[in-house]
DNA sequence: GCGTAGAGTGGGAGCGCTCCCAAAAGGTAG
DNA sequence: CTACCTTTTGGGAGCGCTCCCACTCTACGC
């Protein structure tokens, strides 16, 4: 891997390579570059020079002189633990990771929770020390994706805020997700179907109530508004929703939780108050997340394909810096239900 | 041409900021670095300026010239699944983050997992891209502690390979950790602990069993070999090895799995077996991940300061970086054993 | 009063690249 | 063979900063 190089002083330069290969400066800089308008014979003599002198370009000339740093930023609500959990951030990185694998663009992780964070995270943006941003785990009250609008940044987000946002954006289907979970149940012969949601203030969490609604009534059950328990993603949230589920609806025989997390609040409340599961109530979560695969019994989740849009988020980013002008794509990947024991 | 360049758009230079303040370039910038040989007067003015224009300034041109790049990289090997899982990455990352907020170094993530990936990350350390390397979960064949080693490139390892390492290492008490899980055991009155272990080439996990094999000798408990069963961190692994030991042992009535993903495959098999936790059987695990916290009955098991560890590594990488030679320090930081009621 | 040591300051000389213009080289038609 | 294009090529002019040398200005000693 390593070639023992004697050279002089440190690493090799263009001007070196260019020497090397007996051709000026500009022209070697076309060659790495692969500009078409160099001769063959000349593209092959420089590639040599390249290769025998371990030649790399220098990242912070090449940004300085060219205006641009081949770098994009992943920014990271830190402060939101959701996103930390397993497995969004892990899978979310893994995409970008694989997307970015083919290029030369450099992944720049920034943790903008605090203020005083988001401001640095606004200054580094001014100052175009990268060349695009991919936003995670967006509040409805964020300024940055604006913010990145007004600046003309190339950025791509993860989870609307809204049906129309500023940015190009990247989600999965949490309507048509809920929309199978619920007609599972339902195909299981539930009747009495109860959903927990999360905070409805979070798009995701929004629309997956209105799949929850659209399966019930396209099935023609009760649309009863008391089986709708709103909570806020935390198990305890889960757990006083199911409490109000059962006092409110007691004949309630399944259950379909917006995240893994409230699921198991739920299963805990199922449990304490002698309801078998899936016997007496079958159950649903979100995510699909580690939660789901170790709870007793195994939960029924459904799958978000985070990886593939951390993927999709950095290919349209990427073509959102080379310029190709594609007006703010709104891209929604499918869910997948992971039927298990628990209904 | 020699005429003022009248910038009407685009960002502030340096220069800026000097013609404003009224003095030269090489005055901003000492101000700008905190160098002390600047007048408190001037000081006021340049700051002043700095703050009126909103000046940042352009890392790449301070790259250029200093030869530094303000950046580190955390080598995350990305084919490694059980670093991705929860809550060891993350948790990392927070702690990395948490230490290089205080600073303005920028944090690149790099996945290298693939050979190709491989090649490439040592043409980023050549070409001096960064100014130190983050490595995180190193194999016991891993030759880039050696290559950074020799490149000279600071550099800090989390999780050793072996008791001594060519670079500065952070780490958690594997020994302690596995051995007041075991100590625990022994106080509820347990006489037949049995271990499962991870790969043993995995230093931690060489470590996790020479503290399980301290505290049973240390209680003058029967050292009985057939009660170690090896395993491979997997959820299978750990049940296969769960297995095994019922069938060697039968009156085991302690299992201390290496890993909590190993404990769930070792529930499972108890579970099967028909031997209740923690009634017949106590288990513990290692990890305290979200694993252990769902499980049923939920899980005893060793936390691991994995934030601290990423604050702890940076903290040393820093002061490396800064050529503060500190000879390797080799930091081992406590863990902490969280009872559940799986024991 | 003259010298001398700092402290404080200005700005030239790059860092290694891309951009771009002008010159050289090669082709084609008349 | 000449005029005129069209590639292909070389290299100057920066990009915005840090480093460092030389210079100015003070304060102090004798």
């Amino acid at each position: 891997m390593t070639v023992a190089r004697v050279r002089s002083g440190g690493r090799p330069t263009l001007e070196e390579v260019a020497a090397r290969a007996g051709v000026g400066r500009g022209t070697a800089s076309r060659v790495i570059n692969g500009s078409p308008r160099v001769s063959a014979h000349t593209r092959e003599a420089v590639e040599a020079a390249v290769a025998e002198l371990g030649y790399v370009p220098n990242r912070a000339a090449r940004a300085l002189a060219g205006n641009r740093t081949d770098a994009i930023a992943l920014v990271v609500p830190e402060s939101e633990s959701r996103f930390f959990a397993e497995p969004y951030f892990s899978d979310i990185v893994r995409g970008v990771g694989a997307a970015l694998a083919e290029t030369d663009m450099q992944l720049l992780l920034t943790l903008a929770g605090s203020d005083r964070e988001r401001r640095r995270l606004a200054q580094y943006l001014t100052a175009h020390r990268v060349d695009g941003v991919l936003l995670v785990s967006v509040h409805a009250d964020d300024p940055l994706p604006d913010l990145l609008e007004q600046l003309g940044m190339p950025a791509v987000m993860s989870g609307r805020r809204s049906a129309s946002e500023p940015l190009a954006a990247v989600d999965s289907d949490n309507f048509e997700g809920a929309r199978s979970a619920v007609d599972h149940l339902i195909s299981r012969g539930r009747r009495s179907i109860a959903t927990i949601t999360g905070h409805l203030d979070v798009y995701g969490a929004q629309r997956r109530l209105d799949g929850y609604r659209k399966a019930v009534a396209s099935a023609g059950l009760d649309p009863d508004e008391r089986l709708i328990a709103p909570a806020d993603f935390t198990e305890e949230g889960g757990a006083r929703a199911m409490r109000d589920l059962l006092a409110r609806r007691p004949d309630v025989d399944a259950v379909f939780a917006a995240s893994d997390v409230m699921a198991a609040g739920a299963r805990q409340v199922l449990r304490e108050e002698g309801r078998r599961i899936p016997d007496d109530v079958a159950l649903v979560g979100f995510d699909d997340s580690a939660v789901a695969r170790h709870m007793d019994p195994a939960l029924t989740s459904v799958r978000q394909p985070i990886e593939e849009m951390g993927r999709e988020m950095t290919r349209v980013l990427l073509q959102e810096i080379a310029g190709e002008d594609l007006e703010r794509p709104q891209i929604v990947l499918p869910t997948e239900l992971i039927v298990r024991d628990s209904s």
